[in-house]
RNA sequence: GGGCAAUUAACUCAGCGGGAGAGUGCUACCUUCACAUGGUAGAAGUCACAGGUUCGAACCCUGUAUUGCCCACCA
């Protein structure tokens, strides 16, 4: 082995091993049972990045874990077509070329966005095996491959013939830069500055006018009344009037509405049914006309007269200066507004009225409401459930049709002839009405109408597929709280729907990946960070590691240098733990563990492996695989390499090799079940170092078994736990002592009763540990420091001491120590209320305390004495 | 305007009714035959604040403050 860890010289070659013998594959098998997570599918626009590389840590994580413990584990790999962010995409392509979608034409431009596809969905397949992500790469799926084209186009056209799927005319939120329809989900608020321009509307036929402030100027010349509240005292006499609209002096009429509040702005509302969502609702009740002054590019229409052509934002500032000029500009205050934005382009949303598709949502809704309430789909942390309840609770009808090239095709047709329209599973080429030529949709569905099929579209659906009897539902959804309303919630209504059953029985949240200073990663920031980086300078393993640990359920991680270079620094660690028993294997022979003479060291080491064997598992099974690496880093950092090998080396070093065979033995054992342990989080050097290690069960540690229990020795444990007290003591001591690391000393041991084997037995380990050139019996003559403990006194001759004066005060602070550990303890048995309330065990503990101190206490009183005299 | 979360050592975070923990950083000593990407020992916290419940509170309850996030049609 190296002398460090080099993760390069082994990540791919191990993957490809993986690869080569099929670990990854799932199939359907009556003897195990499954468990199954379908992977959020990656966009095809993009590459790698740290959010893909968190997500898909744990899922890996976990599926490792699962498929460890004998489950029939599939990982469901697929990527997404992404229709609106990858049209943006391709379209920002061909700009660099000089190129228009238009002149492409729609043939043209599906051939260049497949080419995409083709390119980019396969880098970043790429990308996640370099992550080691154990998915059953044989199952790759595509949102738009023919499988997923067949589920989405079953489930339009039921939801259609069950009259969940509509087409309307209707306000939506348009986006004048991508020229698409979105839904609500993908307006994304932003608090703006901004005005609130007071502007006067003449009254018709009389002298006055009335006021009204709005923020959005630009759309006036579409209003089709003004309103104002019904209980209004100050406007009741003008409702039913006639306005003069100012800049065209088209006339409107003032209505009563309950919808306006009086004290708010002027306590009078334009009304402007083509451009307001709210506006709309009130131009229904009211019958007004609807007008729209805007061209889909966010330009003035014709019928905005002097205005038409120019940007909606620079005919606001025309149409500003105008009424200023005629004298209608009341007032102009400072207003802060949330403005909606398009989350792909961020430009800002104008509510259009347009005719486009939509999904009727209330009764979709109330069957995933259910299911979340009764925790049939069980969210952790149980937080996000209130999240999801609050949307699913206040939801509204999904516009699912973009004015995309890329994408589902909305499977409906329309007859040239008749103009009827015929919905349909297959293409239509005739319409079944009169026979007529038809012609197809122009739109395309939102790419989250097929993401939300995906859990069991990929298995199959809608034919009654094996594979869809036995991974379907799915077990875990791992995913940030980002997308809950747009992928995990829908993907709830639609399993319901469609399969009758949830899609997966629990969701796991975690949060987003953030920077050093708790800063979201972002372009514009420079802040982010490439995993493929990572991987290159430090490795797989360290990235995954340092993305998970440490993190609860729920919670935004941060990211730094810092963190990885730790977490490099483990593997390191780790890697020498092993190439030190690897070493050892020269001059000894490995036996299996029932076969080993066992020393007091190799029985609190199993001990300790079944404690971190059961806390492992405890935290793998609520899917805590931060909380899980954490304890483990410790386990291995400390009790492992710290501890127990620090204690084998004084049987390993024997001449012996029998003795050197046992202590192999158990080194051995415990390292291979540290390696299991890990494997989940830290594929790569779990594996190679396993490779090195004789007795393996398996050829590869990935389908090895999971441990479940190491044997236990209490007994031992608690008095190796006492050695290494008394081991931290000395060495404490002699560093108050200011004794040099590398000068070792005479050690006396003197065992309190009844610790007389302790003290033989844990000799060797003493002396090892604690800097010992010798270990003798008996409290020697002449100046010594003393380690007071409940076991035993050590002595050390002060001649072997640098700074002998130091030991009075070092006794002095130390008996200061125990009689306020005493103190404590008494006071808490005075406590009436303690005795009498508090656990009986809890009460004995205090006792011993009591006891224990009390005899320290003595020991130490009498060396301080003795050392006065001497 | 509503909701949710966070507030613990200089920094990043665990702990969530029975004596304040880890990693990083810091200080001192040590190149000891797995590892200086290391070892040993240390210093470092009125667990945001104020009340309450309890024999006992970082932990439960009630308020307050600060920060962050989500949701919401006040033009």
């Amino acid at each position: 082995m190296n002398k460090t860890y080099e993760p390069k010289t082994f990540e791919e070659k191990i993957y490809r091993n993986w690869e080569e013998k099929k670990y990854f594959s799932a199939k359907p098998n009556k003897n195990k049972k499954p468990f199954t997570i379908v992977i959020p599918p990656p966009n095809i626009t993009g590459q790698l990045h740290i959010g893909h590389a968190l997500d898909d840590t744990i899922q890996d994580a976990i599926i490792r874990y699962k498929r460890m413990r004998g489950y029939e584990a599939l990982w469901l790999p697929g990527t997404d077509h992404a229709a609106l962010a990858t049209e943006v995409k391709i379209v920002e392509a061909m700009a660099q070329e000089g190129l228009r979608k238009e002149t492409l034409g729609r043939e043209g431009f599906l051939e260049r966005a497949y080419a995409w596809k083709d390119k980019y969905g396969g880098r970043i397949i790429e990308q996640f095996k370099k992550m080691g992500f154990s998915c059953d790469w044989d199952r790759l799926a595509f949102t738009m491959d023919e499988r997923c084209s067949r589920a989405v186009r079953e489930v339009f056209v039921n939801l259609y013939d069950k009259g969940l799927v509509y087409r309307g005319n209707r306000m939506i939120n348009w986006c004048p830069c991508c020229k698409t329809a979105l839904s609500d989900v993908e307006v994304e608020y932003a608090a703006a500055h901004s005005h609130l321009w007071h502007i006067k509307y003449r009254i018709d036929g009389e002298d006055g006018y009335v006021t009204v402030a709005t923020t959005r100027p630009e759309t006036l010349l579409g209003d089709a009344a003004v309103a104002v509240n019904p209980n209004d005292k100050r406007y009741k006499h003008i409702v039913g009037k006639q306005l003069l609209l100012p800049l065209t002096n088209r006339k409107i009429p003032v209505i009563a509405d309950s919808y306006v509040e009086s004290d708010f702005g002027t306590g009078a509302v334009k009304i402007t049914p083509a451009h307001d969502p709210n506006d709309f609702e009130v131009g229904k009740r009211h019958n007004l006309p609807v007008i729209c002054v805007m061209r889909e590019d966010g330009t003035m229409a014709e019928n905005a007269g002097a205005y038409a052509g120019l940007d909606r934002f620079a005919a606001r500032e025309r149409m500003i200066a105008d009424l200023q000029a005629q004298g209608l500009l009341a007032k102009t205050e400072e207003h802060e507004n949330n403005v909606g934005h398009c989350q792909r382009c961020h430009t800002v949303i104008e509510p259009m009225v347009s005719d486009q598709w939509f999904v009727k949502m209330q009764p979709l809704a109330e069957p995933a409401i259910r299911v979340a309430k009764d925790k049939t789909v069980e969210f952790i942390p149980e937080r996000f459930k209130k999240i999801y309840l609050h949307w699913m609770e206040n939801i509204r009808d999904w516009c699912i049709s973009r004015q995309l090239w890329w994408g589902h095709r909305i499977p409906a047709f329309y007859c040239d002839k008749c103009g009827k329209m015929t919905v349909s599973k297959t293409d239509v080429t005739a319409c079944p009405h009169c026979g007529g030529s038809v012609h197809q949709d122009e739109d395309v569905l939102d790419t989250w109408f097929s993401s939300a099929l995906w859990p069991f579209a990929t298995l199959g659906y809608p034919d009654k597929t094996e594979d869809l009897a036995y991974f379907y539902p799915t077990d875990v959804l791992v995913t940030a709280y980002d997308i809950i309303f747009f992928w995990v919630a829908r993907m709830i209504f639609s399993g319901l729907e469609h399969m009758r059953e949830i899609p997966f029985h629990k969701v796991l949240i975690h949060g987003l990946v953030r920077d050093a200073q708790g800063r979201k990663m972002s372009k514009s920031l420079g802040n982010g960070v490439d995993p493929l980086e990572i991987i290159e300078s430090h490795g797989t393993d360290p990235l995954r590691m340092s993305l998970v640990s440490g993190v609860a359920a729920g919670g935004d991680i941060r990211f730094s240098t810092e963190k990885l270079e730790g977490y490099r620094n483990f593997m390191n660690k780790l890697w020498n733990a092993a190439r030190f028993v690897v070493l050892n294997l020269e001059n000894a022979d490995v036996l299996p563990l029932e076969k080993v003479k066992l020393t007091l060291a190799d029985k609190w080491m199993l001990t300790r492996l079944d404690d971190a064997i059961k806390q492992s598992v405890k935290y793998m099974d609520k899917f805590e695989v931060g909380l899980c690496a954490a304890a483990l880093y410790d386990f291995v950092w400390s009790d492992f390499c710290d501890w127990y090998i620090e204690l084998s080396k004084t049987r390993l070093y024997s001449t012996d090799r029998a003795e050197r065979s046992h202590t192999v033995s158990v080194l051995v054992y415990v390292l291979r079940n540290i390696l299991k342990l890990l494997h989940p989080v830290i594929p790569f050097v779990t594996e190679e170092i396993y490779g090195n290690l004789p007795l393996n069960d398996a050829e590869s540690i990935m389908i090895d078994a999971y441990p479940l229990k190491a044997p236990r020795y209490p007994a031992a444990k608690k008095q190796t736990e006492n050695l290494k007290d008394v081991i931290t003591r000395i060495r404490a001591l002699r560093a108050d002592m200011k004794v040099p690391a590398n000068k070792r000393t005479a050690l006396y041991l003197v065992p309190t009763e009844g610790n007389e084997k302790l003290a033989k037995d844990g000799a060797g380990y003493i002396e090892k540990l604690a800097y010992g050139n010798s270990i003798r019996y008996g409290k020697p003559s002449g100046k010594c420091a003393t380690v007071t403990t409940p076991w035993m006194e050590v002595y050390i001759p002060m001649e072997e001491l640098v700074d002998p004066s130091a030991e009075l005060d070092r006794l002095s602070k130390e008996l200061v120590t125990v009689q306020a550990e005493l103190a404590r303890a008494e006071g808490k048995l005075g406590n009436p209320g303690f005795t009498a309330k508090a656990p009986p065990k809890l009460i004995e503990e205090e006792k011993a305390k009591v006891e224990k101190y009390t005899a320290l206490k003595e020991k130490l009183t009498a060396a301080i004495e003795e050392w006065k005299q001497l």
